[in-house]
DNA sequence: TAATATAGCTGACCTTCGGTCATTTACCAA
DNA sequence: TTGGTAAATGACCGAAGGTCAGCTATATTA
């Protein structure tokens, strides 16, 4: 549909100047992020975005090595969305059963969160470069470490701390979006004990108790 | 190389009793099961799997429906055999630190164990009938049922406690296998700072404390 | 303004994948 | 010995990720 023209009428055909070439790498990640949020994970084809970013498929080999490498960025910006929205929830002062049902809420939020990080273990083991690895990781990095300041200041803890509880619950919430598959075979009309069996992973039901069980053994020095 | 024959030389060339497609299915299973090893799981493809069994890809797909279901029986496989290895390791009292030691060396023990299971999530939601995926599940709810009744004996604690417990270290041992990229990331020879945070995650710094503390909080009545 | 050089862009093409199905043939029963 | 049945086969299909020789938009120069 929407061919291209995302800032201005400003973008020429060829991008030429590094500027040019950022924004058109952005372009097309933009249009990434949309697709991906229509097609999931495993369907997500590199010709299907060339066709809606408007470019030959050869030109998103010159923005991206690799399909994975499409998908890592995805990552990168999707995390950065995860801290802004949470770091919104933070705002005044939080219980620790209010600040792990905003860690919760705020994983849920945004269904192609999950989806891409229950992933990137594939995704980054094959087919990324070293160079484009590191500079992901090191974005990543940076992420977090806003992430644990922010969370050092509502939970009232220490730094590290603060770090560890964050690790923990990603851990957790990475956790039951493995195992949690609730959603996804709600439409199947599974028979009924194998639907108990399924709820019984429900994230909820998992994630959050055991989130206050782990501040807790924090706070009280292990 | 082993051109199967992996009972007698009681297999003909067609099975055409129900227990000769059971033991054929079985042994392309076990084919499968070791070829996986050695591949991993992107790289595990159907051509070469036949080829390993000494069938023909079309046979394969008399006994499986999709490649997706050659994996989830991969998988309930591979959840017996880490039960089988847990509760040997179960036997005599442990306490706390030693019952999570062992949940987590166990798990590590196996790698394709957490391999298959970290993208089951990819696999059973694309391409298995709901047969299949119905069958399957009943099965891993049976055997995460024994897991359940060792670890609530070894533990001391009542049923459902045992339960929530073990499902809550899955929940951990699973957001391990999908953040803690060291093993993978060893031979990349990475630069310091990025190789320090892939440790900050590493599984074993996070999953044995935040083990014990979900364990002190059940103990504790939440 | 016209000619030239540069490099961004293109899409036909390659290999390999999961999966299908008309045909072949191993096996058993009559 | 001779069908009849159905297990096994492998050529084939469409779609995937990825490549690259050639095309052409653009900047530069005269």
């Amino acid at each position: 549909m929407s061919t291209a023209a995302p800032t201005a009428s400003a973008m020429p055909r060829r991008a030429r100047t590094q500027a040019q070439k950022t924004a058109r790498r952005q372009a097309i990640l933009d249009v990434a992020d949309a697709y991906f949020r229509e097609s999931g994970f495993e369907a997500f084809s590199m010709a299907e975005l060339a066709k809606r970013a408007g470019v030959a498929k050869g030109t998103l080999y010159l923005y991206f090595e690799t399909r994975e490498e499409v998908l890592l960025a995805l990552y990168v910006e999707l995390l950065d969305d995860w801290r802004q929205a949470f770091c919104v929830g933070l705002a005044g002062a939080l219980d620790d059963e209010a600040f792990v049902r905003l860690f919760f809420d705020t994983s849920r939020a945004d269904p192609a969160f999950l989806t891409v990080v229950s992933r990137m273990d594939s995704v980054i083991e094959h087919n990324v470069s070293r160079e484009k690895l590191i500079e992901s990781k090191r974005a990543l990095a940076a992420t977090l470490e806003r992430i644990f300041d922010e969370a050092a200041g509502s939970l009232r803890l220490p730094p590290e701390k603060a770090a560890e509880t964050i690790r923990a619950l990603a851990f957790l919430v990475l956790g039951a979006s493995q195992l949690d598959k609730g959603p996804a075979l709600e439409e199947m009309n599974l028979p009924e004990d194998v639907r108990a069996f399924a709820t019984s992973f429900s994230s909820e039901s998992i994630f959050l108790p055991n989130a206050l069980r782990i501040i807790a053994g924090i706070r009280s020095g292990n």
